[in-house]
DNA sequence: TCAAAAGTGTTTCAGCTACACCCATGA
DNA sequence: TCATGGGTGTAGCTGAAACACTTTTGA
C-alpha cells in the first residue's frame, strides 16, 4: 500500500513539473461511447485510491490545438489510432472545478494539496465524444487515475463532478448526429448484423423501432453489404453477417435526405 | 486625431489594467445575426484605427461563467436586454493569436506593443452566435474598438483573423437550429409579413421555398396570429400582417416533428 | 386592363407506419 | 411441433412538391 503511494507521488511530482506547458484553467473531457451488441457503453476511470468515477480528460499542450490535445490523449488512454471524435460543447460554470475530487485523493494518498494547486483552480472544459469499436479499444487508466471500466449509459447517475450533465448532453448530440454523420460505423466490429445495428440505434434514440421498417430502410439505402451469415453456437436462425459500404455511407451522408428513424 | 490617439491610449492603458481578472487565453466571440427583410446580416466591428473588420469580442472574468460574459458582453454592445444567445463550438488552433490585427493597432496609434503582451497571445475563443430584432438593436463599439456596422452575409469574405470560418460555422449551425429552436422570432420585429418570414427562412436556408407551400405549412402550425394589414405607401397588394405565438410556438418546438422546410 | 405580388387550392407521388405473414433453427 | 427470432410483403395514410388559379392593388 506504502508503495502504491510512493510511487503515485512521485508520478504526481514528474507530472507536475510539466503542468507549466499546459494552458492553465483549460481541458479537454472526452465521452466515450462504444456498443456491447446490447447495450450502449460509457468508458470511466477513477482518481487513485478513491471511489469517484469520472469520464477521462486532460490538459491542452500550449503548442497544440484542442483537437490535437482530445486526439493525443485519446490514442493514448484506448491505444487505437483511428478514432472518430467530436467536439460537442463548452462548459464553463464560474465554480466550475476538480477541488472536490482532488481532496479527497490528496487525502487517501498522503499528499499536501498546496503542492498541487494548478490542479485545483477553475477549469473551463472542451467536451468530445468519441466512438470506438469495444472489441478493438484497450483503455488504460492515465497518469492521476487507477483504473478504467465500461459502464452502462444509464449508470451514469454515478458519475462525480459535473460529468452526468457532460455525458448527458454528449448523448443528446450523438442522438442528432446519427443522421448526418459516419458515426455509427465506428462503434460496430467490421462484420455485425441487422439487429445488432437496430440495437444501436435504439439504445442511442432511446426508443423502440419496428423491425421490418428498419430493416428495408437501411437495405435500400445501400450502405450495408452481406458477407455470410454468422455461425453462432446456439442461437435460432443464424442472422445475417454485413459490413458497410463506406464509400456509399458517406454518399449517402452528403444527401440532404440522410438516414433517420 | 493626435487627440483620438490620446484618448485611445488612455483608454487603453485603463483597460490592461483590470486585465488579470480575466481568464487568460479565453475569449468569447459572438456572431450576431439580424434581418433587414431582405438579407441575412452580421454584426462587425473594426479595431481602433484600422480597416480590419472583425466580429465582436470579449474576455472571461475569472467570477463569471462563460454564458454570462456572453451575455454580459452583447448587453453592452447591442444596448438590449434580452439576447437568444447560443454556444456553439470553441476554436483553438494552435496559432490562433490576434497578434496581426493588434500589431496593426499598435503601429497606427503608436503604441509599444511590449506594453500589451497579454493580448497577442494564443487565445482559444468559444462561439456564440445572437439573433436581434435589427430596429430594437444599438450596437455601440467596444473599448479597443472604432466603429461597428452591419454587413450581408454574403459579404464576410472581408473578415481578419479566423472570422470568416466562425461566421461560416455559425451560419450553418443556425440552418440547423432553424428546425427545432425559437431562433426566428429574435431575428424579426413584433409584427411582420409571411413573405418576409419566407425571405428570412430562404436566406438561412440560402435557397428558394415555394410560395404557396411555405405559407400553408407554417399557418397549419398555428405559429402565427393574424394582426391586420400593412399600410404600405407604394406596393400592390397588402399583404398580411402577423406575429408569432409564442406558447403555441414553444409548444410546437417540443414535438418530435417540428417546423422543417 | 395589365403587371406584380399576395393568397388559395389541387394533384401527384414517395415514403413512413403498422401490421401480418413466412422461414429457419434448436429444444 | 412449438417457441423464438430472422426475414419479407403490403395496405393505408401523410405530407412534401409542383403548379395552376384567383384576388387585390397601383399604374
Amino acid at each position: 500500500m506504502e508503495d502504491k503511494n510512493l510511487e503515485f507521488r512521485r508520478r504526481m511530482a514528474a507530472f507536475y513539473e510539466g503542468v507549466g506547458d499546459f494552458l492553465p484553467h483549460l481541458s479537454i473531457n472526452c465521452v466515450i461511447f462504444g456498443f456491447n451488441g446490447e447495450k450502449l457503453k460509457v468508458l470511466v476511470t477513477n482518481p487513485f485510491m478513491t471511489k469517484t468515477w469520472l469520464i477521462p480528460g486532460d490538459f491542452i499542450f500550449k503548442s497544440e490545438s484542442i483537437d490535437e490535445a482530445a486526439y493525443r490523449s485519446m490514442r493514448t488512454q484506448l491505444g487505437l489510432e483511428d478514432i472518430f471524435l467530436r467536439q460537442f460543447r463548452t462548459f464553463g460554470e464560474s465554480d466550475r472545478s476538480f477541488s472536490l475530487e482532488m481532496d479527497e485523493m490528496f487525502q487517501l494518498t498522503h499528499v499536501a494539496p498546496n503542492d498541487y494547486a494548478w490542479f485545483t483552480r477553475r477549469f473551463v472544459t472542451i467536451g468530445y465524444y468519441a466512438c470506438v469499436d469495444l472489441q478493438k479499444s484497450n483503455p488504460k487508466p492515465n497518469v492521476m487515475f487507477d483504473s478504467v471500466r465500461w459502464i452502462d449509459i444509464d449508470e451514469i447517475d454515478m458519475l462525480g463532478f459535473d460529468h452526468e450533465d457532460i455525458v448527458w448532453e454528449a448523448r443528446r448530440v450523438l442522438a442528432k448526429d446519427i443522421m448526418d454523420l459516419p458515426v455509427i460505423a465506428n462503434l460496430l466490429p467490421k462484420e455485425f448484423t441487422i439487429p445488432e445495428l437496430q440495437k444501436l440505434h435504439e439504445s442511442i434514440l432511446d426508443r423502440d423501432i419496428d423491425r421490418g421498417n428498419f430493416r428495408s430502410k437501411i437495405l435500400r439505402t445501400g450502405i450495408l453489404v452481406k458477407v455470410g451469415e454468422r455461425q453462432t453456437a446456439s442461437t435460432r436462425r443464424p442472422p445475417g453477417l454485413y459490413r458497410f459500404n463506406m464509400q456509399q455511407y458517406e454518399e449517402v451522408l452528403q444527401e440532404e435526405n440522410k438516414i433517420g428513424f
